[in-house]
DNA sequence: TGGCACATGTAACAAGTTACATGATTTA
DNA sequence: TAAATCATGTAACTTGTTACATGTGCCA
């Protein structure tokens, strides 16, 4: 469990309300990490109870009393040792979409097409959201955590592409959905697609299928300004 | 759960033991997908006990009876119904790492430094096991489950890209580490980097920063020919 | 008058990890 | 002779989800 260490790097920097902390998961790291009030409160809860955060009610009219917690020495013992810890586990690509691709040959055309159109409506409506996170908290955060919401968007854009790819292959019925069966075509092709996404000159055709496929390559992101210089 | 799913697919081809199914998530899909012996065994035993799969047991001299498992007709039925529902879950980023990112203004630079090497030399080792894996298996596997190797690779090169641009610019002091300081001269930097990765034409002092860096594009994978051309 | 913001929770369940347990055969 | 492979599991625990519960004040 990391909600515990993100609850008390967050409470380093001054006392929080759970739900104070609920609402910056909710605006501010919404996409990158949600949490559930199941899981929030009685997280709290029980980091109060283990010594890790202090508490102070405060009564309210109307509503229920805040809960202020603060963190104590032995919290800030715990994220200190918490945030040197090295990370050794790979991420693995865990997600149920990723599984279904795995068995696509299973389908038919018509829904596999199904599956990756709604794929990318869903990551398309998700980058807008990240990007007008971005443009809302950018002066507020951290360079490092500015450097997270690039990331995201990164991801979000490289998983666009590849879901306009297979699009693409699926359409043109250069996928054949026979199981197991193993096209020549079939590695040519991904082979040139992953060549292009890289590569120092990407062709004219390349671009115009990235159009084709609505994937906006240079992204807003950067505002392309065209002067090719570096720091 | 998908792990169930996951298994169904597999048994929808043929009859498997355990062990088996053990060893394919270990063998092929390792990086992408892995599971505990102490999920694998009890969750067949309950899939079973739910009519999901069938049960025929093999006795064995020496070592422990095979128990080998058949899809069912219900377990078929599940598996078709749970291929075709849409995927409407955004997968979030939540990885220990990257929360650690997100507290780095907590560190001194060196141990900011310790943290991001560690990384990508995680990264390095897990690619160049990705690639064996693809290697090994690739002829074997249906287009679809090769265009998941080919994300995995993806995912994991920009992951690298990320990791080596942030050891580059807190080596050369270009984040400063007081928390909340917001400088003009970051975003500046950050923007030009992902500006950069995917432009048509990457400058060459950033082609020069990415062998410097040690990323490889174009990579390996897609053995670029130089032909610039598309099917 | 219906819903949203505020503010906190519980209970039941599902999913996943870690450590432990058994025991023969083969390979280094 | 140590360890890896084959082959199966249990028990305790952690983590996370979903649905439900409570109740005021404010805005359209």
């Amino acid at each position: 469990m990391s909600l515990r260490e993100a609850m008390l790097g967050l409470l380093d920097d001054g006392p929080m309300t759970g739900y104070e902390i609920k609402q910056f998961f909710r605006n501010v790291i919404q996409h990158f990490w949600s949490v559930s009030d199941g899981q929030l409160y009685p997280t709290l809860k029980k980091m109060h109870k283990d010594g890790l955060i202090s508490l102070e009610v405060v009564e309210q009219k109307g509503t229920a009393n805040k809960h202020v917690y603060s963190i104590t020495d032995k919290g800030r013992e715990k994220f200190a040792h918490w945030i040197r810890e090295p990370v050794i586990k790979f991420e693995e690509l865990k997600e149920p979409f990723v599984l279904k691709v795995f068995f696509f040959s299973k389908l038919s055309r018509e829904e596999i097409l199904e599956h990756l159109h709604a794929q990318r409506e869903l990551h398309a409506r998700i980058l807008e959201e990240i990007r007008g996170v971005r443009d809302t908290y950018e002066e507020n955060v951290s360079p490092y955590q500015r450097m997270i919401g690039y990331a995201g968007i990164l991801y979000v854009e490289v998983r666009l592409l590849w879901l306009a790819r297979m699009i693409d292959l699926v359409e043109q019925g250069q996928i054949e959905t026979q199981p197991g069966l193993y096209t020549e075509q079939m590695i040519e092709v991904g082979k040139r697609f992953f060549e292009e996404v890289f590569s120092e000159k990407p062709s004219k055709e390349f671009r115009n299928w990235l159009d084709k496929a609505k994937v906006h390559l240079p992204f807003p992101l950067w505002n392309a300004r065209g002067d090719g210089r570096r720091e």
